[in-house]
DNA sequence: CTTCATACCTAGCTACCCTATGCCTCGCAA
DNA sequence: TTGCGAGGCATAGGGTAGCTAGGTATGAAG
């Protein structure tokens, strides 16, 4: 998986996990990998500073806990976040029916569950 | 359209694109607009600097043509291209279905034409 | 006591898309 | 005949954002 492939997403990926219930920067990353199964496997520093430009943007809160001696930043999604995580959604599947248009009809799409 | 969503994947539209046949990239840029039904409308700022690379790259060869006074400049894939242009496919195919399994059963996949 | 997993942080690099601008031709309208 | 929009190409510069690589610290396992 290409790098680049990534930007202008990830923030809605974080936002997607964390509307589950909040989570912590470490659990986030863990949580990613394992949904996608390892096809996104991202290192902290994409996590992190991502975290922190989400809550410059109001988009997440976070507090310090201390869970045995470990501590940790929890954060979850502010009521301006969980309009945006909609929003967002409703952007990726726009940009991902443009692109699958484009590519036309030679790629199988992925199954639906429907 | 955010920006950044379009990170990394506007060599696969190019390509893919360029795959149905030689183009030059005015209508390239016209091709992608209405394929996507004005979800992608690429500034030609964007699209001739990405041919630029994707040519350096070995992906795409370019000559010269003239037509009704006007020049352009047809690109069309090479045989690398070619096999570029398959694997980038299997690469958005992952990454699409990486963000939708990170996204959730919550949306509704694109309709399935099979 | 060392190593690994957990858990956080950030400066600097890099890739790449966009803005803004410039150049040229043609066709059409004022 | 002078403008102006559409067609057609090009690029310098800027901004965004993910990644590399380095740092700190705790607890558990060897």
């Amino acid at each position: 998986m290409k790098a680049e492939a990534l930007k202008g997403h990830l923030d809605l990926l974080l936002l997607a996990v964390v509307e589950d219930g909040p989570r912590h920067g470490y659990a986030l990353m863990e949580e990613l990998r394992i949904r996608t199964a390892d096809a996104l496997d991202l290192p902290e520093g994409t996590i992190y500073p991502a975290l922190h430009r989400l809550e410059r943007a109001g988009l997440l809160a976070s507090k310090w806990t201390e869970v045995g001696g470990r501590r940790r930043r929890v954060y979850e999604l502010t009521s301006h976040g969980k309009g945006t995580v909609e929003e967002k959604r409703r952007d990726w599947q726009a940009f991902a029916l443009a692109v699958q248009g484009v590519l036309g009809p030679k790629v199988e799409p992925w199954p639906n569950p429907a």
